[in-house]
DNA sequence: GATGGGGCTTGCCATCATGGGAAGGTCAAG
DNA sequence: CTTGACCTTCCCATGATGGCAAGCCCCATC
């Protein structure tokens, strides 16, 4: 199998099976006489491993543990399951933060008239802060975009 | 007012202020003679504008418009409210994926055991969706991971 | 057998906002 | 005058992904 029919097969692009090649999440393909990387079925049930866990936003390092744990057929679940809880939780506080975000905004956009007249809450709320929004809910808001962007 | 005063009053590394201005979100600084850039109290106000608008998820494209705006008396307060509103559109649509995240590996783990044996719905899904996973669910799923990815 | 189009190779660049670090100049306090 | 803290510019890295370009390979069609 070629690399655009793994591709195709897998749900990972071209680009994204070489990619996962260098960076050592996958072994080095087979080649060709040609040169070509050559695709087992195995390989592609990998890469669909792989695709799977990326949508569900597994970052690629975490990735690399849960597929060290499948192939190792005397994982324990408790390791497989640490890993999931764990990407919950960082999934929990960005959506936290998220949606701290949008409640701030919805409350400003509902105060904003949204006509051809200058005045705006929303802008005099980035402007200073707290005219539309209590003090508390604005150190919150800051602390987890922090965390939002790192993450 | 040098730059890392600037910095601390407004919550705005020096480092990314040295960068906001490389790339015309703010205008030059003035300098000193010795080449130390000098800040004005305006400036920094126009620093936290900024620090608020990111903490607010906007990118810094968004908090160019909105730095216009801002400054333009004759501003429609309807132009920023679209902004804010396509903003709280952007941030419901990735809430949304990464609620689904959540909701599909919350179902997986509240099925493993998380002892020492190796038999793991959660592996058995990455391995092949469908076993805990409704199809139309994980339909969504990937589309929205991909919206995500990008956003 | 030649030719053309599509697929493959590597390598480099860009994204977006942010931090790190090095080499060297400046300032202020002791 | 020295020392340490600060400033300057420039380069590099992040994470996962796409794009592009130069050049090679494969297959089908003429």
């Amino acid at each position: 199998m070629n690399i655009g029919e793994a591709a195709k097969a897998s749900g990972v692009s071209a680009k994204m099976i070489r990619y996962y090649e260098a960076t050592g999440l996958i072994p080095k393909a087979e080649r060709r006489t040609s040169g070509y990387r050559d695709y087992s079925p195995a390989d592609v049930h990998n890469l669909r491993f792989i695709r799977r866990a990326r949508d569900m936003g597994f970052a690629v390092a975490e990735i690399h543990e849960l597929l060290g744990l499948w192939r190792d057929r005397s994982r324990h679940s408790a390791d497989v399951k640490r890993i999931a809880a764990a990407h919950v939780e960082e999934l929990s506080v960005r959506i936290a933060a998220m949606e701290e975000m949008r409640s701030t905004l919805q409350t400003l956009i509902g105060c904003c008239a949204g006509d051809d007249r200058p005045d705006c809450p929303i802008l005099a709320d980035l402007e200073e802060p707290g005219v539309a929004v209590r003090p508390d809910a604005q150190a919150r808001l800051r602390e987890r975009a922090i965390a939002n962007r790192r993450g």
